[in-house]
DNA sequence: CGTGTGATTGACGCCTGTCAACGTCTGTGG
DNA sequence: CCACAGACGTTGACAGGCGTCAATCACACG
């Protein structure tokens, strides 16, 4: 992906709008939000926003992926989720009026669109169907975290880390040959799971020589979907 | 309390909604919510809706106290909240257009006042301040939850047991005698510190003979909070 | 080719879940 | 008002899952 050469749309004709909740807005605050957006591109790795610092608007990730992250009181980190395109992340601290519970860091090369806060509030009160799609959308999205952590709590290892490669693969796909399309690392997954790098590495071992997947240096293909299904649903 | 003989005042006159999100609501709405609203009284341990249960509308506590339980999929139940005088419980769901992903459980006897979710509609469409509120109430609602899950995984059991001694201090507040104002059994204890009701009366046990709490038959006086508070934060 | 980062595996020990036995309280019915 | 049953609280014994640490391996990069 050659950011450099990438022609970027404006809003108006941009089609990555029909994937989030900027959908149906009309035009003319289409050409509102194109003058007063930021586009801003990230390096893989770069750090987009930081946990306590202040919102001052909402990102759209228009192309690339972003990791969304905990740091709980010990200094682990935790995975609480992933933006791809279309995605809208960190509104929730802005219109909760606090700081940044969550820090978002680009897993790959991306661009993100950056609305800012006041124009999203006057969206809210000006427009009662799009404040009702954010609710919505927001709302949705708390319950998915909430029932993660609620799933992941108190479940042995191995169901844990078979959740965590359903959560990727229904967050990034397959690849043609079965492979789950996100390279992250070992520790990563681990912090997806609310587990350790070693035991992690360990059960995934397990599932390798059982069968369920296999792999491939850093690379994970899915071998059994239905078997890791109710490795994940067991008990 | 005499739930019988209580008198309930109209949505007009009420000095609930001063603690809750509907405390600048006008006059006129007011007098338009108080005909549709219902009012309805809960008996301990009645259960206000079950998780699953489509919800068509927003609760408040009007008087009493409710526990707000997710059951995981292992079948365990976990405690995520309470909602006591002036809370608003229940609607993220109705806003998400989903099933609730909650039980709520009266605690105490209560009166609950319920909103059908055509008027809350009706409101976010016409009021903004409203739905601003809304969000801001709802999600720092979701950052608390999120937080909570967040610290409690992965943490060693005296530590969870002493943030869910605080959490109930916070919820509840203390009696003249320093002693926990709710009566929560040491189930529902253990479903706060997710963890199991026996270790978690070992752990009680524990801070008992350190002189960090008394137990007194299932009341719980807290004796020393400053090294309670270092014992949640330890490590 | 050397250095550093991440992946893997082994060894070890403890925390905490599980199960069971027993004590205590509460509320109900006679 | 008492007796009993059932629910809840408490404690002990036990096992094993998983976190921790460390050593080794694989690999990428300058």
């Amino acid at each position: 992906m050659d950011l450099k050469h990438y022609k970027m749309p404006t809003c108006m004709v941009c089609p990555v709008k029909y994937e989030s909740v900027f959908g149906e807005v009309d035009q003319t605050r289409l050409e509102d939000i194109n003058v007063s957006k930021r586009v801003i591109p990230f390096k893989k790795k770069q750090t987009i926003f930081q946990a306590n610092s202040v919102p001052n608007g909402l990102h759209i990730v228009h192309m690339g992926k972003v990791k969304l992250t905990k740091v709980n009181s010990l200094g682990i980190e935790q995975i609480i989720g992933f933006a791809t395109k279309g995605d809208i992340f960190g509104y929730d601290s802005m219109l909760a009026n606090q700081d940044y519970h969550i820090t978002a860091t680009a897993i790959d090369d991306c661009i993100i669109c950056f609305i800012p806060k006041e124009k999203i509030i006057e969206m809210i009160r000006a427009d009662g169907n799009f404040a009702l799609k954010l609710f919505e959308h927001g709302f949705n999205e708390f319950t998915e975290i909430a029932n993660n952590y609620s799933n992941m709590v108190q479940k042995p290892l191995r169901q844990k880390v078979a959740l965590s490669l359903l959560f990727i693969m229904d967050s990034f796909g397959l690849n043609q040959e079965d492979v789950l399309d996100a390279r992250l690392s070992r520790e990563e997954i681990a912090n997806i799971a609310l587990s350790t790098t070693a035991s992690t590495i360990r059960t995934l071992s397990e599932f390798n020589s059982e069968g369920l997947i296999e792999l491939i240096g850093k690379q994970i293909k899915i071998l059994d979907l239905p078997r890791l299904r109710q490795e994940a649903d067991k008990y």
